[in-house]
DNA sequence: AGCGCATGATGCCCTTTTGGCATCAATTCT
DNA sequence: AGAATTGATGCCAAAAGGGCATCATGCGCT
C-alpha cells in the first residue's frame, strides 16, 4: 500500500465527475498527472476502479466501495486536523478539577459555570478530595487544578485565593448558645467538639487549633466525620457543636443553627491552585480565567 | 493540508516509540528524514504534537488527540483496501434476485441457500416479481438475476433450467373429482377454473392455452387471482379449479386435494436467467455457480 | 466514408519531495 | 572532563509528481 491522501483525493474527484479532464481541472492539475495518478492508485491496489472506454469512464463495483471509503476517510481527516488545532489552542480538552467541602459549597459552583460557559469545548471533570489528597495528585499530574483550603506554599505551582470565608460555629437547635445569634469563641472551650478526621482535615485544623488556643483552649476533637455532611449530621444528632465556614449555610440541614463568632476575624480562604508549567491549553484557559476572575470575586 | 499517509504513518511510529531513532529503524528509514517529516507535518498542521529536549520526546495534548485519530485512519484505510479488494474478486457484494411463486416453492430456496453457504460475504437480495416484470428489470439493471417461467429467448442474457415439474390439478376437497386421484385434462372441460391475472401470468398461460386446446377445450378463467396463495385460497373456497405444477405440494392450504393429470406429459420449466455480459464478480460467481449446479439438479 | 472533435494514454523533461550520509548541538552518564 | 546518546541540520542523490506536447481511439456530423 503506497497511495497516500493525494490519490484518494485525486480518486474522489474523478468518480464523482466521471471525467478525467473535469476532475483535473477541479484539482488544479493537468489531466494526464490525474490521468497517472489513478493508473498508479489501480496498480497499488491491484484492482480495476474505473472501466474506460476512449469516449468515457464508469465506476466499477469495486471503485464504489472503495470511493464510499474514501469519503469517510478524507472526512475523518479532516476533523482530526480540526480537532487536533483545537486540542492545540485549548478549545477542547479536559481538566481534571479537585475540590474540598468548603469550596463546592461556597463560589465554586459558579465559578466552574462561567468557565464552561466561555469554553463549552472544554470537559471539566471535578473529583472531590481533601486538600491534602488534592495536592499529591497535583504533584503526579492526575488533577489540574485543585481548590483546596489555604494558605499552601508550594514550589512550581500558582495559585489564587477564589473565596475568603469568616469561621461559623454550628449547634443544634435545641443547644443553650443557640437563641444567643453570636458568641464569643471562648465559650466553646467546655463544649464537646464534632470535625473532621485529624489526618484528612489538617489543613482547616491548623486555622483552628491556633485560633482555640488564642481564646483560652485547647481544640479537642470528640467525635470525627469524614466530610461536611458527617459533620453536620453528627451536630444535628446533638453529638457536640462544630467550627466551620459561613457558605456552609448552602448546606445546611433542619435542625441546625449557625452562630457568628464576634471576636475572631481571621478568615479561611479557599484556594486555586496549579502547575506553574502548565503545558495543556485548556489548563493555562483555566489559569487565565481565574487570575481576571478573582478581581471581581465578592468575599463571601 | 499537504501530508499524507506517509506522515501520518511516521508520526504513527514516533508517538508509539517516543523515540526517532527506534521509530526510524521500525520505518527503515534514516533518522533524518523521519525528523523533518515530522517537523513537516507539524509545520503543517501548525501544531507542535511533541515536545522535545535533546535527550527525550513527550506527546503534547493535541499530539495524543492527533495519535488517536491517525490510528483510525490508517486502521480505516486498511480495512477499506480489503474490502475493496474483496469486492474485486466478488467475496462480498449483493445481487438481487427475482422470484416467482412456482421458483420460490420449488428447489429455489435450497439452491440459494448452498449458494450462500459457499459465498457467505455475497448478500443475496431476492424480490418477488411475475416473469414480465423480472425480465423488465433485468433489462433495468434492478435485478442481477431471475427466476422465472420458461421458455424464454433474450438475445444477451444467459439462462439455465432449474426446475422441470409435471402440471397438476388442483380442487377442493368435497370437488366430486377429488377423491379420484387422477383425472384426465378432458374432464375439466366443464368446469370453473380459477388462475392468475392474464396479463402477468402470459408466460404460465402460454403452456396452459395450447395444452387445454390439444384436450379439445378452451381455457376461460372465471376468477382471478394474484399469486399463487390467492389461486388456492378461492379453489379452497369452492369457486373453482385449478392447474398449477407439482411444487405446489409445497404450499398447500387445507381443504385442498392435488390430481395428477394422466395425460398431460408436458412440463414447466423454471428458468435462471441473467445477462451475458455481467460485470460483477459476484454476479459470475452466481452464474458459475447456477451453470456447474444444475448437472446435479434433481427433476422434480 | 471521411473529417473533426473529444477523451484518455504516453513520452519527455523539469520541479518538488523524500531519503541517506555526515555532522552538529545539547544533554546525560561515567 | 570525556564518552555516549539524542534529535536537528546541511548537502546531495533518488524518486515521485506534474506540465506540455502528442498519440490513439471512438463518436458524431456532413
Amino acid at each position: 500500500m503506497r497511495f497516500g491522501l493525494r490519490h484518494i483525493r485525486y480518486f474522489i474527484a474523478v468518480a464523482e465527475e466521471l471525467h478525467f479532464r473535469r476532475a483535473a481541472d477541479r484539482l488544479c492539475i493537468a489531466q494526464p498527472a490525474l490521468s497517472r495518478a489513478i493508473r498508479f492508485l489501480e496498480n497499488d491496489l491491484e484492482v480495476q476502479l474505473f472501466d474506460r472506454s476512449t469516449r468515457s469512464i464508469t465506476i466499477t463495483p469495486a471503485g464504489q466501495t472503495f470511493f464510499e471509503g474514501c469519503l469517510k476517510v478524507v472526512n475523518s481527516v479532516e476533523h482530526l486536523v480540526e480537532n487536533t488545532r483545537q486540542v492545540d489552542e485549548g478549545q477542547i480538552g479536559a481538566l481534571q478539577i479537585g475540590y474540598t467541602d468548603t469550596a463546592i459549597s461556597g463560589v465554586l459552583p459558579s465559578r466552574l459555570k462561567e468557565f464552561q460557559d466561555l469554553h463549552p469545548g472544554i470537559n471539566l471533570k471535578p473529583h472531590h478530595d481533601v486538600t491534602t489528597t488534592q495536592l499529591d495528585k497535583l504533584d503526579q499530574g492526575i488533577l489540574d487544578v485543585g481548590f483546596v483550603t489555604g494558605p499552601v506554599t508550594r514550589p512550581g505551582y500558582e495559585q489564587c485565593t477564589i473565596q475568603s470565608e469568616r469561621f461559623v460555629c454550628v449547634v443544634y437547635d435545641s443547644h443553650p448558645l443557640a437563641p444567643r445569634g453570636t458568641l464569643r469563641l471562648e465559650e466553646l472551650s467546655g463544649e464537646s467538639i464534632v470535625h473532621g478526621a485529624s489526618n484528612e482535615w489538617q489543613h482547616f485544623h491548623s486555622h483552628l487549633i491556633p485560633m482555640c488556643r488564642r481564646a483560652g483552649f485547647e481544640l479537642r476533637i470528640a467525635q470525627e466525620a469524614y466530610n461536611t455532611a458527617g459533620i453536620l449530621g453528627l451536630v444535628a444528632c446533638g453529638m457536640g457543636v462544630t467550627l466551620l465556614t459561613g457558605s456552609v449555610r448552602n448546606a445546611l440541614i433542619p435542625g441546625l443553627t449557625v452562630l457568628e463568632l464576634e471576636d475572631v476575624d481571621e478568615e479561611l480562604q479557599t484556594m486555586a491552585i496549579w502547575r506553574a508549567d502548565a503545558a495543556n491549553a485548556s489548563q493555562s484557559f483555566f489559569a487565565d480565567f481565574l487570575m481576571h476572575a478573582r478581581l471581581e470575586a465578592p468575599a463571601l
